[in-house]
DNA sequence: TGCATTTATGACCCGCCGGTCATTAACGCA
DNA sequence: TGCGTTAATGACCGGCGGGTCATAAATGCA
């Protein structure tokens, strides 16, 4: 390649870059993984050169923790609006956050955020308590809070699944991380799945 | 470095290698993932030059092969075995199932070869296949011989858990999974939480 | 014991990628 | 319009690691 590619003329958006960069960086950690990710891949869907991300992050683990953040705390907001505007029956609510869940995880790229801190976050303490902080406490908080209104007004039976707000939600997790990793083999119906885990779980906790 | 080291005297162990550098191999997969697996690492911990892999394996991918079946066919017939040679009511056989699952998943090295499948599984769909083969497929398929078992026997009522033998492991999963990734924030008593589990499963199946 | 065969070695090759920095160009103020 | 400021660029650096191969050592057979 002799010829010098006429450069694109530069433009100077020192106020819209970190979003584009961190919404460009989300696409490809969620195409290849952190690891596999490179930062040449990241300039170039943001349409930038490499040198530009480091005008805005320090180095490539800044960028990951700024997808953590963009991606997981509206999530998690959402779900939490949602339950402090909602005064009816808790099995409903409880149906309600879970149907939500399913939404914000099985079928959004928050899943592929949760595929990456499990695989990945080995090597990267922070990254693990990060996501650990904006999502996992925030989400167990939430079932806590749910079982307990249901206790204290009479509707839940005190069980195994009230102690455990994990055992809840755990069938959500299964299926996010079943339709990553094994759909082409054996494909879930994620829909029939969730009324199974609403029927199990509901059963199991109304009084 | 001037000095040549007193290389260690040579062997040959031709039928003695393979094993040991699987060996080796699980170890330093179970540390670093399969990227951040060195092949340098492997041999040294097997006692061997990097060239010696190359003699048995063809390549990286081969030995992850190699780890998977040598990690996951002996647990996966354990079971097989366990599960032939009872014949007593079922809600038992599922909690000695059940219980098993824990030991083989939760509590041994074959979770992170699950981890890793996970979290790095998306480039080499060979892989993920493989271990869908040799683990996913068997354990569904376990799962739900054991709940036909006791529906046919009457001891087990058809409901969504019946429908759904993932749903009846998912919290092992999720116990695999948390205890790799969240353990060091929140950690998980795995034995109240498999009780837990055990308990919703039984209420919800018997008849 | 000597030689052919097989097994083992590790220096080397090469492509990759996170991060740097000297240079360039856009901007806005006077 | 000219100039100082600062955003943007991309060639470059350095380390890394999978995979190779010429060399060497062990073995066993005649």
């Amino acid at each position: 390649m002799s010829e010098a590619l006429p450069s694109v003329p530069r433009k100077r958006r020192k106020s819209a870059r970190p979003g584009e960069i961190v919404e460009a960086a989300a696409q490809s950690f969620i195409e290849h993984g952190y690891a596999g990710t490179k930062l040449d891949d990241v300039a170039r869907r943001a349409g930038i050169a490499k040198g530009t991300i480091y005008l805005y992050f320090a180095a490539k683990q800044d960028l990951f923790e700024a997808v953590i953040r963009d991606t997981l705390e509206p999530l998690i907001s959402g779900v939490e609006t949602m339950m402090d505007s909602y005064d009816g029956a808790t099995d409903i609510l409880l149906q309600m956050v879970i149907t939500k869940a399913y939404e914000n995880i099985v079928q959004s790229d928050a899943r592929h955020v949760m595929r990456i801190i499990i695989g990945e976050g080995h090597k990267f303490p922070e990254l693990r308590e990060l996501y650990y902080e904006t999502s996992i406490k925030h989400g167990v908080a939430l079932i806590s809070r749910v079982v307990q209104r249901g206790v204290d007004r009479g509707e839940f039976r005190p069980g195994p699944a009230t102690q455990n707000p994990r055992l809840i939600m755990a069938p959500c997790i299964m299926a996010a991380i079943w339709s990553m990793t094994f759909d082409e083999f054996a494909p879930m119906d994620i829909d029939s799945f969730m009324a199974g885990h609403l029927d199990v779980m509901l059963n199991g906790l109304r009084a």
